[in-house]
DNA sequence: TAACGAAACGTTATAAAATAACGCGCATGT
DNA sequence: ACATGCGCGTTATTTTATAACGTTTCGTTA
């Protein structure tokens, strides 16, 4: 994400959360532009690393619990097969990410595909599941690295 | 799944795997009747707890390798948001599973819908993207546990 | 059958990911 | 000022997963 994009993306949260009466601190903002600044997702422990430039002396609670915040609030999505994290560029309709994952490069893309979303809505609503949460994570090998060698 | 049901679920992997020249060793054997017997997705600690019944004194490795070979050969699926493992009943087709987890009362259902498996590949091959696996997993409410509440 | 090489396994140690528990201090509203 | 709740610091611990290395077992071949 370029600085500009960043930038919109902390005055959206900002908004979002004034909106919902909640806080989004120092600490959550910081964690949240860490995660939007990467060119790739970050694992607690390295958005930890990251941190001490910022933050002193953060320890795992720390950026737990503002990833546990900017999860609830849709700011950030949690990649489960990486256990890492990504900050969403789109946070301001609520939306469940489906996550394109390349074991090349480790490029992450986030898609929303709405023939997808149906589907699951539709094979959940056929056994009665009543769905809160869609992981959807595709892992594979992206475009570039695939490198026309499969036609 | 009933001991009918995981005989034969043994079966068919003694004979999957002589076919692919690959070996079911007891330990992973064992991995796999104590997967198939349980009601629920083990961790891989729990798998180890219960192993001490039939394997002398197993560590972390013995349930991991054990793991990865069944993972690799189809024989399991592995519910990345669980961190927890569960047998497959349909290993003699090649697929990837898609998951109902409910989340009041821990039962996992595996599906295995065309219409999601079709949609994925499509969002997958609009971006590009050559996908080697799947990761669906819908966490909500079953309809037991949602129980006539919701309309 | 004896020798060989690959695969499976035992064992110890360590890394990585996540949470528990407890108290302090600050923001907010009365 | 006071009470309440939320956010946070801090320490310790739990849970999940892998590294590394030597030994055994198995199937193949000389
Ligand atoms: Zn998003
Ligand atoms: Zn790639
Ligand atoms: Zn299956
Ligand atoms: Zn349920």
């Amino acid at each position: 994400m370029t600085e500009q994009e960043i930038a919109a993306v902390l005055e959206r949260a900002e908004h979002l959360c004034r909106g919902r009466g909640a806080r989004l601190t120092q600490q959550r903002r910081t964690v949240l532009r860490l995660l939007c600044a990467s060119d790739k997702p970050l694992s607690a422990y390295e958005l930890l690393d990251r941190m001490r430039g910022c933050i002193k002396n953060p320890a795992p609670p720390t950026v737990y619990r503002a990833l546990d915040f900017l999860l609830e609030h849709g700011l950030v999505h949690k990649l489960e097969s990486l256990h890492a994290f990504v900050g969403c560029a789109h946070p301001e309709h609520t939306h469940a990410g489906q996550f394109l994952i390349c074991s090349d490069c480790g490029d992450v893309s986030e898609l929303e595909d709405s023939a997808v979303a149906k589907s699951l809505q539709a094979a959940g609503k056929a056994a009665g599941f009543r769905m809160t949460r869609p992981v959807v994570e595709l892992i594979g090998t992206c475009a570039h690295c695939d490198g026309g060698k499969q036609t």
